[in-house]
RNA sequence: GAUGCUGUAGUUCAGUGGGUAGAACGUAAUACUCAUAAUAUUAAGGUCAAUGGUUCGAAUCCAUUCAGUAUCACCA
């Protein structure tokens, strides 16, 4: 195809750096961690010279304010995390080169460096200063989203910074009347700091090539339509916004300290640092490996993959490869597989609710249940939000559980493996035949897992592993060695068709390390054999091409399962494992059913009551408000008039259909103009715990413009 | 609100330089018994979100609409 791919001798891996404030779920893993494992050991497996790096994200705004709240040092809080995500990823089996953290002083010298280098160049970054709120009693300056108010346009009394979830309007923290801290919940001071920003909008020109053409200095860099969908067209889209200036530092006293004597007190912000930690963790590896960095980072005889969820697509594909160019010098990457998000039965994991399972947790609660490693990363690996949202269900981790890992391919290795010790005295059976064409279709299928690996499709590529087993089952059913053993026991067919088997057995040892890698070291074992090591499918495609990749003879060990199923007459013990799972999801939907019925108000006065004119009536007219999610504008007749009447009930009630509809309108309301619009007077809904809106309303053809008391 | 991505069999998803729709699971029937009541074969099942357009021909290209999801300049 062209001539730079076979100047590739090295691979750099990255999985994107998790922010260690805070336990790890199944989205993250499937999402970032897992895919670059399987694309990571896949390389490997080909012989290919392959780093792979990662590590805790420490910095940042969140992990001061969290330190803050508990009473601790920043320090403790990323030590837990950092420590805890480690050791729960390498019983994952991720098979990381290092796991660094960004808190490590090569880190800190790495990203000074990078941002002096940028400095002195020139013409990167500009300064700007400006008045910021400032929390006193936490001695910080506030992001927007840390400063609440009421809103300038609405007057909802709790707008954010950035936005007024009320009205919708896009705010300054400026702008909010009686703004407060979230973090004190104090009234936060103005105080003037200054704070260098990348310029990113130089960077537009060349970026479009690159994401377009997949060109970079007029050169072939990588092919754009090996690019997923929707990373090229996030990419594009933002250009077509525009890029403008970034701010690249914070006011805080944890983080990389800007290295310029005009700014104490000022780090660089952690969107900045943290890619920078995949360059330092590259240099920590090389030092304690003996390597040189730069032969990863700064060789074109090595290619840069980043794996990535989809909240990181522009950071890695806009900005931090921005910032790589204006260093110069640095290798981009030649693809950023980034996958969407995992949802856990048809919702959003959420901690705070419960909704989920932690990475820790599985490890924890299913650390009785048999290669629970494996069938956890095969669940997730068939499931992967490789182009859209994708839903982990504990019942469809049963099903492939069970079906696929135990049925399919766990019971074929064991039909391999009882009938070539019953019928050979376990071993390997040495034929006459063309085991190279016999063994044809097989190889085919694993050509089409290759590629599918190399395309960055893991899903397919898993389905065509167990593809393998399945042709395997069919194999065996075909020549139905059983049948031909009960007439005549030496038959050459036996030996040839065991022997196909067994080859296959061992292909599956060997292609199932990227996926699910103890049950590979367990297939070998199975076969007397040991782990496969680096190369080992380069080795087995070149044993392939001569015949078969066992030797004659070789004595196999005996029957073992790889995987016990979940429905199993004998041993209820998984299945009640699973139904616990499930059983905390109900318990937290009854409770969500039970509670939320708001407390009920202070006590009010008759006299205050009176004061609501409610009315009944009828809406005559009904539009869609544009620019408006959520609004109706509605013509109510109240008898003796009629009333333009702003609602917020579009997400529950389509215009035409409420047309007719009786309700009761406030009518004594002070008017207010909602998105131009001037509202006279407030429809009574009843709201469930849902967020549903009901009309309340009196029996049909009531009649307009009663009071309702 | 703008923009990107997604919307295909009961379920989970593949699929496009436009030319009679694919897999897995589930369902039904049959065969087999070496094996974890496993396996294999066959069958049924889809107006490819809706509407309009381009075309000899559209799931595939264009436009509009609807739904889900993400990003939208200091959120890590």
């Amino acid at each position: 195809m062209n001539d730079t791919k076979n100047k590739i001798k090295r691979y750099l891996v990255t999985a994107a750096l998790p922010y260690a404030n805070g336990p790890l779920h199944l989205g993250h893993f499937t999402g970032n961690f897992l895919p670059a494992d399987i694309y990571v050991r896949f390389l490997r497996l080909e012989g290919k010279e392959v780093v792979w790096v990662c590590g805790s994200d420490e910095h940042g705004a969140a992990i001061t304010i969290q330190a803050k709240k508990e009473g601790l040092h920043p320090k403790e809080i990323v030590d837990k995390y950092h420590f805890a995500n480690k050791a729960s990823f390498e019983q994952l089996g991720l098979s990381f080169d290092i796991y660094h953290r960004t808190s490590l002083p090569i880190h800190h010298e790495t990203a000074q460096d990078f941002f002096k280098t940028l400095y002195d160049k020139g013409g990167q970054f500009e300064e700007k200063t400006n008045e910021q709120y400032y929390d006193e009693a936490f001695d910080q300056f506030l992001a927007d989203r840390y400063i609440k108010g009421e809103c300038p346009k609405c007057n909802h009394p709790e707008a954010y910074g950035d936005q007024c979830e009320n009205c919708g309007s896009d705010l300054s923290p400026l702008e909010l009347i009686n703004p407060v801290s979230t973090l004190s919940g104090k009234k936060p001071i103005l105080k003037e700091t200054t704070h260098w920003y990348f310029k990113l909008d130089k960077h537009a020109d060349w970026l479009r090539v690159w994401l377009e053409k997949g060109e970079l200095d007029g050169q072939f860099h990588h092919d754009p339509k090996k690019w997923k969908k929707h990373v090229l067209g996030q990419c594009l889209s933002w250009l077509d916004g525009g890029l403008f200036p970034r701010a690249i530092t914070r006011d805080l006293d944890w983080g990389v300290k800007v290295p310029l004597p005009q700014a104490d007190g000022k780090v660089l912000y952690v969107w900045f640092d943290a890619p920078i930690g995949y360059i330092s963790a590259t240099k920590d590896w090389a030092k304690e490996n003996g390597k040189d960095w730069k032969d990863f980072w700064q060789s074109e005889e090595c290619e840069l993959v980043h794996f990535l969820g989809k909240d990181n697509i522009v950071f890695h594909c806009i900005i931090f490869p921005s910032m790589l160019k204006a260093h110069g010098g640095y290798n981009l990457p030649v693809n950023v597989p980034a996958n969407q998000f995992l949802n856990f039965e048809g919702r959003k994991f959420s901690k705070s609710k419960g909704w989920g399972i932690g990475l820790t947790e599985y490890l924890e609660t299913f650390e009785n249940f048999p290669n629970h490693v494996d069938a956890l990363r095969y669940a997730l690996t068939r499931g992967m939000p490789e182009n859209k949202d994708s839903d982990f269900k504990w019942d469809e981790f049963v099903d492939c559980h069970d079906k696929e890992l135990a049925d399919n391919l766990g019971n074929f290795v064991n039909r391999v493996i009882v009938l070539t010790n019953k019928y050979f005295g376990g071993k390997v059976p040495s034929i006459d035949g063309d085991l190279k064409g016999l063994l044809q279709p097989v190889q085919n299928l694993l050509n089409k897992l290759t590629q599918d690996i190399k395309d960055f499709k893991f899903k397919s590529a898993i389905l065509q592993l167990m593809e393998l087993s399945t042709y395997g089952n069919t194999y065996l059913q075909d020549v139905s060695p059983w049948k031909i053993y009960k007439t005549d026991p030496e038959s050459p067919v036996i030996k040839e068709c065991m022997r196909v088997a067994l080859e296959i057995v061992n292909i599956l040892g060997v292609v199932s390390q990227p996926f699910i890698p103890f049950t590979s070291n367990k297939i070998r074992s199975l076969l007397n054999l040991e782990p496969v090591q680096n190369g080992g499918l380069q080795k087995l495609n070149e044993q392939l091409s001569k015949g078969g990749g066992l030797t004659d003879n070789l004595q196999i060990g005996t029957p073992d399962l790889l995987f016990a199923k979940i429905h199993d007459r004998k041993d209820s013990s998984r299945l009640e494992l699973i139904e616990a799972q499930k059983a905390k999801l109900t318990t937290i939907l009854e409770a969500e059913k039970a509670e939320e019925r708001m407390p009920v108000k202070a006590q009010t006065s008759f006299d205050d009551f009176c004061k609501m004119d409610i009315r009944t009536g009828t809406i005559i007219e009904a539009e869609k408000v544009k620019k408006a999610d959520k609004l109706l504008k509605l013509i109510v007749d109240i008898g003796l008039e009629t009333r333009t009447v702003v609602s917020g009930i579009a997400k529950f009630h389509k215009p035409e259909d409420i047309i007719g509809q009786e309700v009761l309108l406030l009518a004594n309301l002070a008017p207010r103009k909602l998105r131009g619009i001037e509202s006279q007077g407030m429809i009574l809904m009843a709201e469930n715990e849902k967020g549903e809106l009901a009309f309340v309303s009196p029996p049909k053809a009531f009649g307009n413009g009663f009071e309702v008391r």
